[in-house]
DNA sequence: CGCCCATTTGAAAATAATCAATGGAAGTGG
DNA sequence: CCACTTCCATTGATTATTTTCAAATGGGCG
């Protein structure tokens, strides 16, 4: 039972320019067959067992793509942030239950004129391919992270994933420490008490309870390999 | 950087009958295009980095699907058993090793080949996005293992996971026990006592040390949710 | 038959989880 | 606009699980 996946233009996954240009480009052709819509924090996207009917890619904001085990702890399988696509990977149902972190646009799109369109173009659906390939790829690196880190190498992993994202060295951490723990496979406490020792040691610095600059980018990756 | 993953026929992914049926119809098409091979215990079938030039199905015997960590942890990212495919998901390289466990006879296709063929047969193609999207659920799955759960939840799926391959209720076991805790985030040692204490509590029983069977499935399902 | 390597088992140490209390920010309603 | 309320984050102390270190057992292969 699949479910969605995120994949940014500015991807985690190094790829070669001439690709990603390609992928962004015959994607773009899909942005005429959407609609924008607009959620509010904690408002869902679309619960887990939905019939997949869209795809949809996030503009502005961030979304939580959230499982509930049977006793309540809850795993966050993928954070969607701007340019990210959701659902690509869907068969007939989400498996996952997405929710808005903040308030958040992003342009839906019908799955079946996309599939429809990618029979005609094959240019598309290698696209969405590479998007799939792309996506096996970072969920190849979280198995990794989440079954042979430490909690410390886990929090310097995910900070310099999120700081690809962006070209300021700035980190925008929209969502709670408790999405950070259900994310990375550990408690609020320990993600805090990591982001505390990081902030004493001077390698990062906090602008704001939801943004911090990485003052010592090569310390971060030290930290990342033990 | 993308790598193998394996999909079996009698996939851990539950679908609908009629989707793997026009799975496995419209892929028999490649085993005309692909030879045979045979690898001795331990050899390598490719390295991390090697050209992709190959797509493989294990025919016979075992894959491990490996990376090393820079500190030396290993992690096995995924094992091939009979049925299952290795490599489709690469890019131009493969991203992890992949050496034969027991002495193991695969089909080798030709990628060029396959991709010609998916280019007339677009059943072909589609089957290979379908793999591709039940290696991305699996993934998940255990991403949310290897992030959420205990060591004997984890061991319990493990074999759980094992057993759906056979009719019989029994498992095989051809790696090693250090193998298993790579693959599941585990040392060999908490491997080995869970496997004890499911032997005390009589709910699995062994047949030599690479066989085992399942008495008591029931209880195993219970040991997977906490 | 004997050696070697994987496995099993035990005890100690370390890492992260849990339990608990305080502090602070954001959002609500008057 | 301010005060109140609630939720989130931080910090501390304790507990639990798993890892690490170490030794002994056993099976399989030559």
């Amino acid at each position: 039972m699949p479910a969605a996946f995120a994949v940014s233009n500015r991807s985690t996954v190094r790829r070669p320019p001439a690709e990603s240009a390609v992928l962004t480009d015959s994607l773009a052709a899909l942005d005429g067959i959407g609609a924008v819509i607009t959620l509010r924090r904690d408002e869902p996207l679309f619960r887990s067992g939905d019939c997949a009917e869209f795809y949809f890619k996030v503009l502005k904001g961030a979304v939580r793509g959230c499982r509930v085990l049977a006793d309540g702890r809850r795993h966050i399988g993928e954070f969607f942030l701007a340019g990210d696509f959701i659902g690509l990977d869907a068969a007939e149902s989400y498996a996952f239950a997405a929710e808005a972190i903040v308030e958040t646009t992003l342009i839906r799109y019908s799955r079946r004129k996309v599939e429809a369109l990618a029979a005609e173009e094959p240019r598309i659906s290698q696209s969405l391919v590479e998007i799939m390939r792309a996506g096996l790829a970072a969920a190849r690196e979280r198995m990794l992270l989440l079954g042979h880190m430490t909690a410390m190498e886990r929090i310097a992993s995910f900070l310099l994933n999120l700081s690809e994202r962006r070209s300021d060295g700035r980190v925008s951490l929209p969502m709670t420490r408790t999405d950070i723990g259900d994310y990375l496979g550990l408690t609020m406490e320990t993600v805090s008490r990591a982001f505390s020792q990081l902030k004493s040691s001077g390698i990062i610095t906090q602008h704001g309870l939801h943004e911090l600059a990485i003052a010592k980018p090569a310390a971060l990756v030290e930290l990342t390999k033990p």
